[in-house]
DNA sequence: CTGTTAGCGCGTTCAA
DNA sequence: TTGAACGCGCTAACAG
């Protein structure tokens, strides 16, 4: 004989509390460990909570308590790109330190879809947000639109708002690799880069000029490419570069799809005496067991991400308005030699 | 001069019904684009929401409505695999066509963890759940303890419970790669694989062990070695099998942790003449641009998080109960070729 | 077309 | 130690 209410209606308090003979007050106050309930009666509650397999309804206790939700909104342009999984592992890691958890939004680098995303995770009540910005347009991420929630931005400095950010030291990190190169001796060397409009790709391209300009070498616009981060579109500016009579003895890459696109303009080009070598952002699994060497700018994503949430509670806990802040994750530059 | 109300108290609908002279329904009504409502009114309505920056609760909607929260939870046993990354992208694509979000719980492996993961986010409402469960103990996924919450296992089959699965062919992907290193003359096989005690593991185990058994091979204890899925680990593992005096001309690794590893141990191992082929479970990026050749079972993971998605909605829409249903994402086997 | 009443599930407040 | 009344923000159901 099933005794059970109709499991459609989901349990509520009151059902565990008619059953007892006792308030809704008295379930209440025995599932939260309140004192001032005996504790034979408590541990009736309990039993029956069990028995029943009740479970409290936090979205109706935050309603009445009116105190924070425990969510923190997570927004990246695209989850699949290991360096957002990365950094989504870092967010998730805080956030369980501080009994939150987190809600996901991919905007698909689509600034329109970033602002209803941004809408939605506020109106579904969360704590605070970390946003990778699609755009340059951050107008959607100011004060006067999210009244008290806090956000960081990751990758990229906040533009005409005044929110926390992380950012990865892209210029220094590239600055590096380039000198790297040229320390070896390389004079010409390729840059095959993002799009000016992206904040890392204008960092990244700093860095490899004003690398040059301390060799006292100038920048020949031959031997730049600055396209989407697409290992397609990568390859084929290789290959161009490559063609050139004069081509660069080195090249530097600015992510690792361009890295890729790179490995596979090299791969496909006939052996004629001189390689090439290769130095790019991001570091990339096996590097050390590819059919050349490879220098990398490697850096702990999962730690942007453990910065952007920490700043999060940080300032969520504290009373006084903090300035902005501004986190720089650093890089190292990586050799890796090739096999035998 | 400024008239809002105090900022830390968020705005409600009664703030922007008041301000107008009319009621929380006249408002709520706009909002909902509800028909019964004058058009002057309805924009005199929105004119003063986008003023204000007003943004409507849909927790409190949700408590009042009783829908559903358009909300999925997503449990994972390490979102820094890129399997389950993967895994997610899958999951939240499909989400954001049926109008949902996903809600993150990484349980590191522990069944503990998985438990109160699991709890926390039934209490925070989620429609349906995604799990990957981090052991056989399936008894917190039963229908008793989740009443109506669809739940959806991938990677791994239901144990004791009638749920739905999303699972991998990791029999028929690992009898595959098996077979082709027979037909390429291959006699002693390794194996590096992960314990019987997970599902893959067991399953890639039974494929190579049929694959063996149809060649009339028999399985050699001292090839196969069956430890978790630990670069390192793998790689002491195959360095001790290629020790032997009659070591395997070929070996099979059961996931990318063991192909890591035993690509590591190929590459230390002194140069003695005849090459030991590899194949392995699970695509590598830049396979092919390794030092030697490598066969993979490759398959979507991504199209494992979107099938197990597909089918908590469909369970959703559908009134009628169904029955567990099991869908078994296919593999494919990839020749990777060595550069040159 | 608009407003009033009531109540979703829970916890604060105050009285018993 | 326990319970009743009330309200969190919102909307269904029913007035007018």
């Amino acid at each position: 004989m099933n005794t059970r209410p109709d499991p459609v209606t989901p349990l509520t308090m009151r059902d565990v509390a008619e059953r007892l003979g006792v308030s809704t007050m008295t379930v209440s106050r025995a599932l939260r460990g309140q004192r001032g309930i005996g504790e034979a009666t408590r541990q009736r509650v309990l039993a029956e909570v069990a028995a029943l397999g009740y479970r409290p309804n936090k979205l109706a206790r935050g309603l009445r308590t009116g105190g924070p939700s425990e969510l923190i909104g997570l927004v990246v342009t695209n989850l699949a790109n290991p360096f957002y999984s990365q950094l989504a592992v870092g967010v998730e890691e805080v956030c369980v330190r501080y009994g939150a958890r987190v809600m996901l939004g991919s905007t698909s680098e689509d600034p329109d879809v970033e602002r209803d995303v941004v809408t939605d995770l506020l109106e579904r009540g969360v704590d605070g947000l970390v946003v990778v910005p699609a755009s340059h347009d951050h107008s959607h991420l100011g004060a006067e639109r999210l009244r008290d929630t806090p956000v960081v931005l990751a990758a990229s400095p906040p533009m005409d708002i005044d929110v926390d950010c992380v950012l990865v030291d892209d210029f220094g990190g590239t600055r590096a690799a380039c000198r790297r190169l040229i320390e070896r001796g390389h004079r010409r060397i390729g840059f095959l880069g993002l799009p000016p409009s992206l904040w890392t790709g204008s960092e990244r391209f700093r860095g490899y000029a004003l690398a040059l300009e301390e060799a006292g070498i100038a920048v020949d616009e031959r031997y730049v490419s600055r396209h989407r981060g697409d290992s397609t579109l990568a390859r084929e500016a290789a290959r161009a570069m490559l063609a050139l009579p004069d081509h660069p003895t080195a090249l530097l890459t600015a992510n690792n799809r361009n890295t890729v696109g790179a490995l596979l303009a090299l791969r496909d080009r006939p052996d004629d005496g001189e390689p090439v070598a290769l130095a790019g952002f991001d570091d990339i699994e096996l590097a050390d067991m590819l059919h050349l060497p490879l220098t990398v700018v490697s850096y702990d994503a999962a730690e942007v991400g453990r910065a952007a949430a920490s700043l999060l509670f940080e300032r969520q806990r504290s009373t006084a308005p903090l300035h902005p802040r501004r986190v720089t994750i650093a890089t190292t530059l990586i050799d890796h030699p090739v096999p035998r």
